[in-house]
DNA sequence: CTGAAAGCGCTTACAG
DNA sequence: CTGAAAGCGCTTACAG
């Protein structure tokens, strides 16, 4: 490796000083009392081309102040596989804006590890931080704010909305609307909501996952546009257990859709025709089941993208705004359409 | 935010000069011609302790030039959740051992974006590079060694070996063998390998994913042993076609094994009944399809821990030798096993 | 319009 | 046994 480039070499070469080199790198050629020559600048970014140039950020750390470094700290990678695209999606979008992306211990909804790991992003010097927050993370927003050297560059991901922190996230409500409602329409007079747990109606029992609670809210306001009866169990295999009327249901919780079909699969129940499923998007599970499930796609990619940019943005200083994207229907053989050919993808077996 | 606390704060405190701070604090204070005196350790450690310390990154990389970051740069990610616990790996271990992990762009395989990649962890300072290659990297190894600051704390992962770097990975060839073997156990006579492409024979054709090879090699040690006849299909779909007495079948990419089992259902041939099958693991999609796959597990989680622990080791100067897991056979429903079953995790319905 | 200088917080020879 | 000093490569007021 050749010796790295720096300042110095530039303005050498450029025959200028080093502080106008860097003014002129970082665009601040012209702002307030500072003003560069349209001649300096061309010369200066035509050497530093040259030259390769590439900026030690340690160095830039220490006297700007920015490590370029976005931290990610999410709930739980190992078992929900929504979680790659998201991923994907988080570090194509740093990549290009210049920043590295500095993945965290994943929390597994532990307070502890999350606390320790915001700590941790602190103490680096993280410009900013993409938190997937634990429960009481949420409930005490705002005695986290004093956790990161700046609260404003935390952005909350997959979660509702907490003491002004910047949030982006699927409209969760829509999720259990769209799934009922697409049962409803094909004819379904009784859809039962899979995912009840005690609390579901009460947001203060700290077990009742929000994102829950807002899928049910969605369920309820289409089973009432139809006005049809509510009914609600725990996991979808509940729904075989025992003599009901239910013909289709919504699984809220995204094991329970794969589930439910493996379970129908085992006991001869036939999906669609006595039982309709519609699932939560699980990346490749929902093509790999049979009957391939219908399900209600996340956008966990896009979702990345969104998160990564308004980090971003907040710490170059920008104004961003929360991001609740709409979540999608995708229809699939479990609530009665043909078959889906899925290729698998080769590359280099994994 | 209280202010930072410094070198500087801790010497005032502790009465001694920043230096020896430094020199406490990295151990190093009883290195060749130093020697502190056990007081004064105690001391500068004690102060430290009080004012919890924790060192300016940035700063610390300026001087001595590390920058406790470790490069990741995967091949793929959004399909195969096998790259789920091996993250989840890398960062525990990495967490533990004061190092963060800077996540690039996947490669899906061009070696342009690897070389980008490769080139910006360079530039950034990262201190080692956990890389799953492509094929590119592996033929041209030599010459990659320059694209790094040091090309000894770059550890391939999932690959052969090439060009004296450190490489961890499963044994490819045992997981051909092992898998192959368990259906001659059961009795099949005639096993089918599947994952035959052109040049499986040819470690020369480019397009031959050299893990395909290792897993085939592996597949004709164990039917040579048995004395039993060779059939390659590409795809485990490709049994269906035609008309064959092939009863057992390995699929050696890891998507086959689901993709054959959902055609199987669509086409009602039983499994295991009419053809047993083996798949690769491929995290939870092995416990959802029905019948549960038996499979290779591919021990990911670990590999993950063995990679991070290699690069920190490397970078820490110590030696490090390649490691090569041995993978494991999971027994499940496809070759006949009883019925398992998996409970779903709840968390925060993601 | 541009340069000289201070300072960010550390590490590491080099003196004592 | 420990301190003073230089230097890592940048940014940012402050002078001219």
């Amino acid at each position: 490796m050749a010796r790295t480039i720096t300042l110095k070499d530039i303005a050498r070469r450029a025959e200028v000083s080093v502080a106008t080199v860097s003014l002129v790198l970082n665009q601040k050629a012209s702002r307030g009392t500072v003003r560069i020559s349209e001649e300096t600048i061309e010369r200066v970014q035509r050497v530093a081309g040259e030259l390769d140039y590439f900026p030690n950020l340690s160095a830039r750390a220490m006297s700007g102040g920015k490590t370029s470094i976005i931290g990610l700290v999410l709930n739980e990678i190992k078992y929900s596989s929504a979680q790659l695209p998201l991923i994907y999606g988080i570090t194509d979008l740093l990549d290009h804006a210049g920043f590295s992306l500095a993945m965290g211990r994943v929390t597994l909804g532990s307070p502890d590890i999350e606390t320790e790991e915001i700590r941790i992003a602190n103490r680096k010097g993280f410009d900013g931080l993409i938190l997937e927050p634990t429960r009481v993370f949420l409930q005490e927003a705002e005695r986290f704010k004093d956790s990161f050297r700046d609260w404003r560059h935390v952005v909350l991901i997959n979660r509702p909305a907490a003491a002004d922190y910047t949030t982006v996230g699927v409209d969760q409500e829509k999720m259990g609307y769209i799934a009922t409602r697409h049962l409803l329409d094909l004819g379904h007079r009784t859809v039962a909501f899979a995912g009840r747990h005690p609390g579901i109606e009460d947001h203060d029992d700290p077990n009742a996952p929000s994102n829950m609670v807002a899928r049910y809210r969605g369920y309820l306001r289409a089973i009432g546009e139809a006005d049809c009866e509510e009914v609600t169990v725990a996991k979808g295999v509940d729904l075989l257990e025992s003599e009901n009327k239910v013909t289709a249901v919504y699984c809220a919780l995204s094991y329970d859709g794969p589930d439910l079909l493996a379970a129908c699969h085992d006991r001869g129940v036939r999906v669609p025709d006595d039982l309709a499923i519609v699932g939560q998007d699980e990346s490749r599970e929902k093509e790999i089941v049979r009957p391939a499930m219908t399900t209600v796609d996340m956008r966990s990619e896009e979702l990345g993208k969104v998160a990564a940019r308004a980090v971003t943005s907040l710490v170059d200083g920008a104004e961003v705004e929360d991001v609740l994207l709409k979540p999608e229907l995708v229809v699939r053989e479990s609530t009665g359409a043909r078959v889906v050919v899925v290729e698998g993808s080769g590359s280099f077996a994994n």
